[in-house]
DNA sequence: CTGTTAGCGCATTCAT
DNA sequence: ATGAATGCGCTAACAG
């Protein structure tokens, strides 16, 4: 039914092992004979049997990336880059690669099944991205699961996300990135301000809440812990969290928002309660997504060089370009003030 | 060096087919023995090898899923909602699904190539996502290449996209959609109106268009070549060509994008010409991805049940759901009046 | 319910 | 530069 390799062999009138050769080209074969190799795949329209391809050579095409949430244009825009990198000459089989996007919805258990299900396939490199959850059991089932894939010889490596060993890293400067946000506030004048953090448990958010702390400390602003509230990282989360600050503290002159989603979410949320932004309350957010340009009025919020980390992860996936010294590399964001800051009222 | 399943069967003191038949659990398998046979593996710390099973059982657990923008949430939201179908149990190898989404980037060779890889990996289902790219030679080769995956026992579905024969679609009714949306603007008393379609080549941008230009007909306005202009699905093609169009017909009084993203980037345009909206300048879009109740004022648009069609897709490709009569159904979109559109001045 | 026997389709030695 | 032979690790009949 299904045409083999054996197939084209006979129909080249040569052997199995020859049209192997050609088709990976990882040997010398005559030009006349791979010319006629070639046709016959091309008269026979074969296509390679791919899992027994991988069996026989003990390594796949495969290539994992690993996102928190696909419909998130944060990890969209990363594997979108990786993606580009993966491909292009240099696999076995013709040189190309299957990139695969796995979603885990920011459940550790689909994150530890993912990792499996690669590690079955033998995958030729995995790349997970974005932040981590914090819990010490799932830390450790992770870093051993990374220990083996990169054992067996599949490339890691993170992007966005924080260091493992075993795996090269490529991490945000999230508490930077936090801190000079919110010293961009204090700067403005603002000494009430909210922060709506992401789900507790990731580092990313975390991090980014460490950051607006220092700044606070760092001027001598009181962390009332009143002033934080905890959410996803969604649009929702945004507008509940901010209805919630301003219960609590009527008074607040700015909200400072985990991501730019959520920020988005904020400034509903605000607007509804007949505030103006900035002019009463300034609204900062994370990230830069695209759309955060577009906000009315536009988003002050931290640029995260998303492409360009995940073509840099990719290519060091690809081992086409050196990983960093010690194999982790601290990505800045760059502060981008907007309209949606400004000076506090009165 | 690695643990093979006949290491296991050693350790359980069973052979190799009853370790695989536990792994499968597709046969019966006595109570006692089968928990023998976990511990080993649990102890071993035994991983299936993917290519090897798939070879023996001549077909995979990988499910590909193909969108035109991973970065795009459109694409986002309906792999999303595929992936969270594709998982659970009734798969070989425990259960485990593998869903991957690759990325074609809009690009036709691409598409070509991620099927073909998909079909070299013997892949359980393959979802195509979204509009289709028209040239007819391109279509021919992707029916060609879908036939071929159905025949080798891959169930192909498609989302959002036209039908073709051998595969069982889903289509979006964008033309449907986009006569309502327009028919709202005469309503409201409109008669020149720009139009922002998409990329040329693509069924989603033909349909819009065509329903735009079914409104417009049926009112008795004048279609004016010179009021529609032609850009990518993104903000930035949306922004130039509402200056495109603003520049040709000043006073215009409604701009139809092609999409959200598009709509988007229209506004941003019109509001540094000084135009406010609705006032003066109607804007709609199409697709109500999430941020489009965020924009100011709220976007009117045409909503699409991306997230259930997404689902609704993975459950058809998995088999457990029936599909439509005819193997082709349409998905009709909802129009979403909001605060971008009203009466034109004067 | 369990063991035995054959391949699945290809990459790779080793010869020539 | 090419061919022959071997085995990758697993599943699927087929027996028992």
């Amino acid at each position: 039914m299904t045409v083999t390799l054996a197939d084209v062999a006979a129909r080249a009138q040569v052997s199995p092992a020859t049209v192997s050769r050609v088709l990976n080209g990882n040997y010398p074969v005559a030009a006349s004979t791979r010319e006629r190799v070639l046709r016959a795949v091309d008269e026979l329209d074969y296509v390679l049997n791919g899992p027994a391809s991988a069996l026989a050579a003990a390594t796949s095409d495969l290539v994992g990336i690993l996102v928190n949430d696909i419909a998130d244009p944060f990890f969209g825009i990363m594997a979108s880059a990786i993606q580009s990198e993966i491909g292009g000459p240099g696999g076995r089989a013709g040189g190309e690669r299957l990139a695969v996007v796995c979603n885990t919805g920011g459940s550790p258990e689909r994150e530890l099944t993912y990792l499996t299900l690669l590690q079955r396939q033998r995958a030729a490199a995995v790349i997970l991205t974005g932040g981590a959850v914090e819990d010490a059991v799932h830390v450790a089932a992770v870093d051993t699961k990374l220990r083996k894939l990169a054992d067996a010889g599949t490339r890691v490596v993170l992007c966005g996300r924080p260091p493992s060993p075993d795996a090269i890293a490529l991490t945000f400067d999230n508490r930077g990135g936090g801190r000079q946000l919110t010293e961009h506030l204090i700067g403005l004048g603002h000494r009430r301000l909210g922060y709506i953090a992401g789900p507790e448990e990731r580092t990313t958010t975390r991090h980014r809440l460490e950051g607006h702390r220092d700044a606070l400390a760092a001027h001598g602003i009181e962390d009332d812990p009143k002033r934080t509230v905890w959410g996803r990282y969604d649009r929702r989360a945004g507008y509940d969290a901010t209805l919630e600050l301003l219960r609590r503290d009527p008074s607040l002159t700015a909200v400072v928002a985990a991501n730019d989603t959520v920020a988005l979410g904020a400034c509903a949320a605000l607007r509804e309660a007949g505030l103006r932004i900035p002019d009463d309350v300034s609204v900062a957010g994370f990230d830069d997504l695209p759309f955060s340009i577009d906000a009315v009025p536009a988003l002050t919020t931290v640029h995260l060089p998303l492409s360009d980390a995940g073509a840099r992860a990719g290519r060091i996936a690809m081992g086409r370009e050196e990983p960093p010294p010690g194999g982790i590399a601290t990505v800045c964001g760059e502060l981008m003030v907007r309209g949606s800051t400004g000076a506090p009222r009165e």
